[in-house]
DNA sequence: ATTTCTATTGAATGACCATTCAATATTATA
DNA sequence: TATAATATTGAATGGTCATTCAATAGAAAT
């Protein structure tokens, strides 16, 4: 069994690595930094994280857990308010909280390991199936969609979601960048109305 | 003036540097490494690339150059055919041939540098906006579009494209694969049919 | 043939890296 | 209180890293 000093610990390390990978990318947050970082020696860290893989592993997972604490609250939001639609959910997929929670950078660091490591692999892939399940219930909610396959609707309309947040990254221009944004939020409106 | 010397052993350099990055990540592969792996000592490669950062640049370069060229020749192809019809371009992107010319992992690996990174940001941007003009080009010579949008679908297109590849590199299931790209496929054309 | 420029070599640099280990402090258990 | 388990420290390790430099070799220009 966990002790509550070395959970407070592990986390307190996953957050420092997040914090500076953030800043300086994972490639360049050594144990070493992370350590001076929170005060504390590169052994102590190597104590909770044997291995700079097994940190690794433990940032993904602390990532992917936050990508999902985005989406809960919306399914929650909406089931008290009995499903008036999938609108809400639209709206905030792109909305700006988004952004806050996690770093895109980091984000997609971490996505390029999947392609040598199964693993993160599986646990992306878990995240994502995850992620449409969710929105399948949403829309399974919604009596205009009874006759549609809620299934392919939700797939169909991440993809638009994740495509849209992958060139909306290389977007500086605050305007064009809002422009874009209708643009998508419209392209899944079609979906939705079709 | 470059000479020839220079110009080849650069591209060897370059080239030697996306083979090993492919296999071991870009951050796990070091000058030293590209030196042993080609022959050459470290000091020949910092001679050609005077930093570790302008050797990653010029990466970049080399692959979203690649990037490029899996869509010129389906141009052509097209521009010669009297463009007609854009299916052509749509079945082309969602082929195999894509995924052997340029490696996901280095890729995605890359594109994370652009939020730390502006000139490289610069240059996805560039390459993205690129794509999209590609594709306008070609939806602009087909007569059942010519009263659309067609910056607007082309743009449309290429958020499913990118979802879709994003989305597709974490399933290892060939079957399953095979069925999501049908499915991806199809909301192209389903674009273009509305 | 001499000079100038480029290409190539190999050794050396100090910085930083992940990881190990033995010692000490703290906390929980008996 | 004694013992066992966990938490923390700090120093040390060997390896690898990007980068520098001076020396040599070769090609091009004069």
């Amino acid at each position: 069994m966990a002790t509550k000093v070395s959970v407070d610990r592990k986390r307190e390390i996953i957050e420092g690595f997040y914090q500076l990978s953030k800043e300086n990318g994972i490639e360049n947050t050594s144990i070493a930094k992370i350590g001076k970082h929170l005060g504390m020696p590169p052994s102590l860290i190597m104590h909770y994280f044997p291995t700079r893989d097994i940190l690794i592993s433990n940032l993904i997972s602390f990532i992917l857990k936050r990508l999902l604490q985005i989406y809960t609250p919306i399914i929650k939001e909406l089931r008290v308010q009995n499903y008036t639609d999938p609108h809400t959910f639209v709206e905030r997929m792109f909305s700006r909280d988004w952004n806050l929670l996690i770093d895109d950078g980091v984000f997609y660091s971490c996505f390029s390991l999947i392609f040598r490591n199964d693993t993160i692999k599986w646990e992306y892939r878990n995240l994502h199936l995850k992620l449409r399940e969710n929105l399948k219930e949403i829309l399974d909610q919604d009596e205009k969609l009874n006759k549609k396959d809620t299934a392919l609707l939700s797939e169909q309309i991440f993809v638009v979601v994740e495509g849209a947040y992958y060139y909306l990254s290389m977007i500086d221009d605050q305007e064009l960048y809002e422009q874009k944004v209708e643009i998508f939020k419209n392209q899944v409106y079609d979906l939705l109305r079709v």
